[in-house]
DNA sequence: AGACATAATTAGAACTATTCTAATTATGTT
DNA sequence: AACATAATTAGAATAGTTCTAATTATGTCT
């Protein structure tokens, strides 16, 4: 996936966006990566933490803070925050929004509707550049969904 | 467009508003309730405590929490979170988002188009229930907003 | 390769927004 | 007034996260 022959980035992409510069592809970093890409449910760090440790028993709890860091610095990954619960993450790099379902408690990326954006919505002044936008949902699934 | 402050809620809490049905109006909630109806730029339970002390020494933050707390209970308030900072409050009970100016760091309740909503946009199964949603925005508003 | 500089990892302490505890005080009702 | 219940208060506790400082890993330059 990443490239780990001492180059800071994956050497198999063609172009790198420049936020990805920089960014050493321990095996740490890259283990934590592995385990957002492999179960894409929106862990907390701590579940990440405890995920990584199958794996790799002597990583640090800090050390999964430092590397989810890291890794949305870069743009790799998405930090979600529902309220004021532990924040979760994201490799689902598109533009999409998240949905919990509130009798599995399972979160859902939500896409938008073909063509549309957010801005489309709302009452924004023209010329407004919106630089982060987060929007996070909650409610019940239609039976059978 | 902008409607940071507006005039489209309750003035006065000596008037009872029907949301206020078993909330026991003490003299700290009606204090929290009258400082966020005065200065509605989406303060921080500290800035809130700040305030209040003002016109009332003796007031804990603890009681401002348990204020604030009982204030969304009964629905007469809103708590609008950014990323993982504290928590602000918000007296405009119309639906609406809010927006963050980067360069003022002001606060901006942001409106609906007409007759538009969120889910409009979104792509939702069909006879899903939304309960809860929350929409923050970041950017930097066109000069001269 | 070795020497060096820099960056990442680690354990644990510290931080901070918030909640909890338990005592006191206020309020509403008979 | 007496009583029951609820709110307020100070301070302790909690929990997610960040910081500190020591150690270890990595990349670069001879
Ligand atoms: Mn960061
Ligand atoms: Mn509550
Ligand atoms: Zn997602
Ligand atoms: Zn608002």
């Amino acid at each position: 996936m990443l490239g780990n022959d001492g180059e800071a980035l994956p050497t198999a992409a063609k172009e790198i966006p420049p936020e990805l510069q920089g960014l050493r592809m321990t095996k740490q970093r890259r283990e934590v990566y592995s385990v957002l890409l492999h179960n894409r449910d929106h862990p907390t760090a701590n579940e990440v933490f405890g995920r990584v440790q199958a794996d790799m028993p002597s990583i640090s709890l800090a050390t999964v803070y430092n590397c989810l860091d890291a890794l949305v610095d870069h743009g790799l990954i998405n930090r979600v925050n529902f309220d004021r619960e532990p924040s979760r993450f994201c490799v689902n790099l598109t533009p999409h929004v998240h949905f919990q379902d509130k009798k599995s408690g399972v979160i859902h990326d939500l896409s938008f509707k073909d063509g549309c954006q957010i801005t489309d919505v709302l009452d924004l002044p023209n010329g407004t550049e919106v630089s982060e936008l987060e929007l996070t949902i909650r409610g019940f699934l239609p039976k059978g969904s």
